[in-house]
DNA sequence: CAGTGGTCTAGACCACCGC
DNA sequence: CGGTGGTCTAGACCACTGC
């Protein structure tokens, strides 16, 4: 059984309660004191609750006046701020990944990405590279620099296959839990970007990406070229 | 006196005894009933201490087992998360607004524009249009939409000036706290993109961004055209 | 001033992990 | 099993807001 914790179903039977039109966008909850009673929780129980859903952007609390109901925003489409891996990427945009075609070899870390990873420059390092094709079209490219000091001789012992992400987390026993996001537009001249340029309505982001793992200690960078005609990019910013 | 609560003063003082190397990366800290008979608070004091100090990643908590310390990540150059007005983008990337030339009129909304802002497509806006300079140098061109029944007359009344963010909010007295903000590639044939396009390594951005108030009203919206070679975009991305 | 949310407490019990 | 963090409680007091 997977039990929910009490302020979990209290935030829950808020969130009910305001989509049944008990309480509406703008009205003033009851004070905590109140609900916490209606709810036979405790006062700080019933703040749980309150401060997911204020999180959420679901509720105003405002010190010394009352707590109110808000319209939720609408939800974000296509979320940068939660990490994924380039495949979840394609599937999320509503395509299906065909084909992926596939460099690996090792050599030497070029001076930015070494930087970046927090090693030696031109230490030795494992590079991916890839393009993804969607409807018989590449819409993504990508490129990975592996440190060999991080994933030594793994791509030669196990054929690689499916995602990076999932690849390096299985066979390596780290989790990626977290990713220091660059987002670029390259230039026209930039080699990698030109492979996704087949159309003249078509346009490429390019994100730069640290990825760290539950310690923060940077595990490898990406070079993600990705078509904005197919993808589209959101963020949600607050002050 | 600008009194701080005691969990902030804990967290401060773990911080304290991080950078004193007390407790170095990778280390297990004394457990919570130990720490916070150590600090003379709570129990679930110090817990609140701890969980400020994992919602910056600079503490691991794993349950039944214990509470880590493990190395802060580079702090974000400009973060996208948090949302900020033009002038202060400007200010962030350590230049000097020299000039802002603009426009300003209403006309009917475009639907792309309507929706967003949940108006009825057509319906009157103001819309403000300026380019920014630096080194004598257009850096970034925004375009606003104002609907009219959001700010009335208010641009007849008073003259523009300064921040659009505090220009609304100080005379609608309403807050801007949220944005929604999608981060495309423009077309080349996009004239407002041209306009920057100055030199052959210069590449362009837009955000287009749904500007919010405390109650998750649409406010106005925005196009913000941003010179890659000038700004940088980073945002922290996490599972 | 009265009423709201914000902080803190001491103690209890539960859930998870490693041995 | 013992030790860790996770949840919950009843009650106290503080800080803020509006009238």
């Amino acid at each position: 059984m997977n039990t929910v914790s009490k302020s979990m179903y209290v935030k829950q039977q808020i969130v009910k309660l305001i989509e049944q039109g008990v309480y509406n966008a703008g009205e003033q909850l009851p004070s905590e004191i109140q609900m916490a009673k209606r709810f036979h929780v405790s006062r700080e129980t019933f703040r749980d609750a309150i401060k997911m859903l204020e999180a959420e952007g679901r509720l105003l609390v405002k010190h010394g006046v009352g707590t109110f109901v808000i319209d939720p925003l609408p939800p974000i489409a296509s979320n940068l701020e939660r990490l994924s891996g380039s495949g979840e990427m394609i599937r999320l945009a509503g395509l299906t990944e065909s084909e992926s075609l596939i460099s690996l070899a090792n050599s030497p870390c070029p001076d930015e990405v070494a930087v970046k990873l927090g090693i030696r420059s031109g230490e030795e390092a494992t590079v991916l590279q890839r393009i993804r094709n969607a409807n018989g079209e590449p819409v993504m490219l990508s490129v990975n620099y592996l440190p060999v000091s991080v994933v030594g001789d793994l791509f030669d012992r196990v054929p690689f296959s499916g995602s990076l992400l999932h690849f390096v987390e299985n066979h390596l026993s780290v989790k990626i839990v977290k990713a220091d996001t660059e987002i670029t537009v390259p230039l026209h001249i930039d080699r990698n970007c030109q492979q996704l340029l087949l159309h003249p309505q078509t346009t490429v982001l390019l994100l730069k990406q640290v990825h760290y793992d539950e310690l923060n200690r940077p595990l490898f960078y990406s070079l993600d070229y990705m078509r904005n005609d197919i993808f589209s990019f959101h963020i949600r910013r607050s002050r």
